[in-house]
DNA sequence: TACAGTCGGGG
DNA sequence: GTGTACGACTGTA
């Protein structure tokens, strides 16, 4: 008998074991544990037809208890149903895949619950949690105890080790040649080839430096396959990365499938046993907050490491969910796994009309103040108790929603705000210590990785609870809450109106204003107090801009577009919205051209016109273009980077992307539905040439009409507020004083041209 | 001119 | 296996 201290690593199920457990001890010892961990799921139905299952089961070879038992539907209430009790997890996949072809017409719950979920229902101990565990002396678990819960704020922090594997070209575009890995004390080289060294060598890395985590770049799409393939070629038996080296990695395959109106591409990946393997570039949100994020979101969810690293956080919602119901004993009904929604709430917002959307009051505005709902949608859902079993429901507690005469039950707090209340409160109380520490600390990135990895799950939970797919969506209550927050916005605008502001725009959970005198933060006080007052739901001050502009249509200058503007805060923060620079497709160096004109505006002293800046303006874009024309513009500068939609055989019309694609295919380096193409424009028939492709770009080929033509079209959105046209930008630009009279309406730029 | 194809969003 | 928003905008024919 031993008890231990230390970090949940991995948990999984295994034929023999029953359940595995790795353990990073105090000491530094990993530990591989096992436990018994029985599970059940339910079926229900007909009573002939459970009866027929319950004959089927029991003539199955394993260890299976059966029992009649009544459990609580979420929407139904008790439900009579079969209890399925299996004594090793491990069996339950292959078990039910059997049950739902030979009784496909049964009802299932609890079927598909991934095991951690599980484990983290009962126990209380969920990946990286600080706990104490009895073991006896073969290593079974005889107790395990959290010593710390899931919702604490700074939690204790496992001593992980870490090795980095990262090729010295991008696969997909060069062939690498060697490895970098860094163990965190040296970094150095590993040549590709020969691969049989090759894998000798990572194999006693990974041996020796015994690391917990194996953060790649490539790893899952590359790196990882390469390695298997080798090692099943050159009959290396011995090469293993896992840490349990009794398993054999998992390898999933490569898919791309469709989900809210786009593709999504996912390449294959590579997870270990005993230790995660994170691939940076297969990593759906990992740009978004990094290894901190993932933890922080494993944490909350219960989801291991490994997926929820490669899972956007509609799975981490769905696994909070699922983990609440079982706490509650309610029942998780069964569903194929779903493509998870990549849906943000200002999508769905967009989708359903559901959020109010106003038309901004065109053109450059000085001292607004923009303030914004915090996490609008989730706060509503807990304020409101918005959940798919207490939209609808009449009793006398009930609320009506505004609008929509639908009674919201309050008797009993609902699913989806159980769930999203301490997601709430512990984001807010990162936040705090944020604002607590300066931007050097270096506690400062992990906290912020936390709170973003958090935001992401509350983002998404909206989505959640109105997809119709979903196991506790009902759209009844997705519309309770865009109704909610359309009452709670036009409060914030009388609320505004009432205390002397201008509105100028609304848009969705966020308002611009404006009053004369109001230009420093503490002024906004009032005003954010009166409107948490009036609706109940915190709202934050986004900033006060020195000034903002808001654009209108490109096809007809007199409508407004409710989301492209671009403005600079007091702090000198830039916001830009729906312009180049926010667009994934926009080549690197128009982005930063668009971004450096915002930059020299935004340096214009208080007082100054703004349109004093263009004669300046006008010079760095006529140099930004000779530098074009004469080849000095960094070729990945020029990249154009745009998401192949579908099989190139399905396009109707050959979309530059649908060009670029072809020519990679017609190399044998074929690309997928969702995946990135990156492409120059050239001159000639093609009109474009791919980045991945073996022969370089000619610098002489570029089309520099076509990026001279892109980058005065971003250009004009940025002078446009100033009241210069496209037309006049171009001419301004192109056209030499020298050479030619610049016909210019605008008194600054008749006095700069004659000069 | 018609319409096919791509993007954003959230912070 | 997963299921197709919607409006703004650009590019092709």
């Amino acid at each position: 008998m031993a008890d231990l201290r230390g970090w949940l690593l991995d948990l999984y199920a295994d034929e023999a074991d029953s359940l595995v457990l790795w353990l990073l001890a105090e000491d530094g010892r990993r530990l591989r544990l096992t436990q018994p961990f029985p599970l059940t799921f339910y079926a229900h139905g007909p009573f002939p037809r459970l009866r027929a299952l319950w004959r089927f089961l029991q003539q199955q070879p394993v260890g299976i208890q059966l029992a009649r038992t009544v459990r609580q539907d979420l929407f139904a209430g008790p439900l009579d149903v079969l209890a399925v009790t299996v004594s090793n997890p491990a069996w339950q996949p292959r078990l039910f895949r059997q049950i739902t072809r030979c009784f496909p017409d049964l009802t299932y719950y609890d079927a598909d619950i991934p095991l951690g979920l599980r484990y983290a229902a009962v126990f209380d101990v969920f990946p990286l949690c600080y706990c104490a565990v009895e073991v006896d002396d073969s290593g079974r678990i005889q107790h395990i105890t959290p010593l710390e819960s899931r919702w604490d704020v700074s939690p204790s922090q496992p001593p992980l080790r870490l090795l980095t594997i990262e090729p010295n070209e991008e696969p997909a575009h060069r062939e690498p040649s060697f490895l970098w890995l860094d163990d965190g004390r040296s970094r150095r080289q590993v040549p590709l080839q020969p691969l049989p060294l090759l894998l000798a060598s990572l194999h006693a890395t990974v041996r020796r430096v015994d690391p917990d985590v194996i953060l790649t770049r490539f790893g899952d799409t590359w790196l990882m396959p390469l390695l298997l393939k080798s090692a099943q070629e050159l009959g290396a038996e011995w090469f293993n990365l896992n840490r349990d080296e009794g398993k054999a990695v998992i390898h999933r395959q490569e898919n791309s499938y469709f989900t809210y109106g786009q593709v999504v591409y996912r390449g294959q990946q590579v997870h270990l046993y005993g230790r995660y393997h994170i691939d940076q570039h297969n990593a759906m949100m990992y740009g978004e907050y990094g290894l901190h994020g993932a933890f922080e979101q494993a944490r909350v969810t219960g989801l291991p490491v490994q997926e929820i690293a490669r899972k956007s956080p509609g799975s981490g919602v769905t696994a909070l969910q699922m983990q609440e119901a079982l706490r509650r004993g309610i029942l998780v009904p069964y569903q194929k796994q779903q493509a998870e929604g990549f849906k943000t709430a200002a999508q769905l917002i967009h989708a359903d009309r559901g959020g109010l959307v106003y038309q901004p009051t065109l053109g450059l505005h000085e001292d607004v103040v923009e303030i914004d709902f915090v996490s609008m949608y989730p706060s509503i859902m807990v304020r409101f108790n918005v959940s798919p079993e207490t939209v609808g429901i009449e009793n006398e507690t009930s609320e009506h929603i505004p609008e929509l005469d639908v009674p919201v039950d309050l008797s009993r707090v609902g699913l989806v705000p159980r769930t999203l209340r301490p997601l709430l409160v512990k984001r807010i109380a990162i936040k705090e210590q944020l604002a607590g520490l300066t931007a050097l600390d270096c506690r400062t990135p992990a906290l912020k990785a936390r709170a973003a990895a958090l935001k992401w799950l509350l983002v998404v939970c909206f989505g959640y609870l109105g997809y119709k797919n979903a196991r506790f969506g009902r759209i009844e209550s997705h519309e309770a809450v865009t109704a909610y927050g359309r009452d709670c916005l036009l409060r914030a605008k009388e609320a505004a109106e009432d205390l002397g502001y201008e509105v100028l725009h609304m848009y969705v959970d966020g308002l611009w204003v404006k009053k004369a005198g109001v230009n420093k933060n503490e002024q906004a006080r009032p005003l954010l107090d009166e409107i948490t007052q009036r609706t109940g739901l915190p709202i934050a001050l986004e900033g006060i801009y020195k000034w903002v502009a808001f654009l209108p249509s490109r096809l007809d200058a007199r409508v407004p577009v409710a989301n492209r503007y671009f403005g600079v805060f007091q702090s000198g923060e830039i916001k830009t919205r729906g312009i180049e620079t926010r667009r994934h497709d926009t080549p690197p160096w128009i982005a930063q051209v668009q971004l450096a004109m915002i930059q020299r505006l935004a340096k214009v002293p208080t007082g100054r016109p703004l349109a004093s800046a263009v004669p300046d303006l006008i010079v760095f874009l006529r140099q930004q273009i000779d530098e074009l024309r004469n080849g000095r513009i960094p070729l990945p500068h020029l990249l154009v980077s745009q998401r192949l939609s579908r099989e190139i055989g399905a396009y109707r019309v050959p979309s530059p992307t649908c060009r670029a694609a072809m020519q990679l295919d017609a190399v044998g380096k074929p690309r997928r539905p969702g995946q990135r193409i990156r492409f120059w424009f050239v001159r000639g028939k093609a009109g474009v040439h791919a980045w991945d492709l073996p022969v370089v770009v000619e610098t002489a080929a570029l089309d520099t009409e076509r990026y001279t033509t892109l980058l005065l079209r971003a250009a004009s959105a940025i002078l446009q507020p100033l009241g210069i046209e496209e037309t006049e930008v171009r001419q301004a630009v192109l056209a030499r004083a020298w050479q030619m009279p610049i016909p210019m309406s605008h008194d600054h730029l008749v006095t700069w041209a004659s000069t």
